[in-house]
DNA sequence: ATAATAAAAGATATATTTGTCTTTTATTGT
DNA sequence: ACAATAAAAGACAAATATATCTTTTATTAT
């Protein structure tokens, strides 16, 4: 569904909105090994999302890391898409046309429509710290540690 | 949502679903001209699709190229991905692991669960000909040449 | 049989994604 | 100030996906 860059990008920001505040920064080495991703792939990630948009807040030097603000876990994972500019993966035509609308729809267009509003639903409604407070139950996960 | 691969996958059988038969068969050139995809990078998907499942059909020579055949016709979509070996976009982790089930769910795996339902579905209910029934209706493409 | 046709197969090229490693810069604690 | 730390930045490498081009093989119509 989604890119590995992006599943990463997901994974690591449930992390930070579930272990992360201003005063405990998570460091690249402690978040790739939770997140089960590799770490300088990870951290070139993360700076797509600490620049502008500055959804990530990081500080550099000892004591410093990764975390997010009250605020940044209140994002829903749509925004995050749209910051990484993937949300199209699911907004676009299912059989990849680029003009694909209600008034020259794919012959999937109908049927699919019905799915996206769910899916934008879903994610819109979804929230970084909801995701991180489904972390509480024991038995949820975020890496393929489990094996 | 899919690769560019399966894109035109999908865009090719629903255009011989609808345009091809055992006496009537499309040669590649009208193919990938019909759903505005690369000639010989098209064909190279089609082969994937003619010999060991056989889902399409194809001749060589003269009068020769591809069709489906009825029973062909009424394969679904979902079917076709098992075919191409990609279904895992949909019926994988949201978040990419590899080990996301019941027992150790992902923070997504509830609320996906019930879109994937509805994804797959669609995509197991959808034949190729009724997509090419769809295609009847003259606003509908599956193409981008009218931009 | 032969020539024409069209897919199959193979080689190669390009672009993108994913991943690693090294150097630099910013920050902190001493 | 200084040393240690950690992210930022940049260069590079590998893998995969996408795309093109040429040669071969199978089939058909003459």
């Amino acid at each position: 569904m989604f890119s590995k860059s992006t599943e990463y990008a997901l994974r690591a920001l449930i992390y930070l909105a579930q272990n992360s505040s201003e005063d405990h920064k998570i460091g690249i080495v402690e978040l790739s090994v939770a997140i089960d991703s590799p770490k300088s792939f990870t951290a070139k990630i993360l700076q797509k999302l600490t620049h502008g948009n500055k959804l990530i807040s990081s500080v550099t030097g000892p004591s410093g890391g990764f975390y997010l603000t009250d605020q940044a876990k209140k994002k829903s994972l749509l925004k995050v898409l749209t910051l990484l500019d993937t949300e199209h993966m699911i907004s676009g035509c299912i059989l990849g046309l680029s003009e694909c609308s209600e008034i020259n729809p794919c012959p999937m267009h109908a049927d699919y429509a019905k799915i996206k509003v769910q899916l934008l639903g879903m994610l819109g409604q979804k929230s970084l710290e909801a995701l991180a407070r489904e972390m509480n139950d024991p038995k949820v996960v975020i890496n393929n540690n489990n094996r």
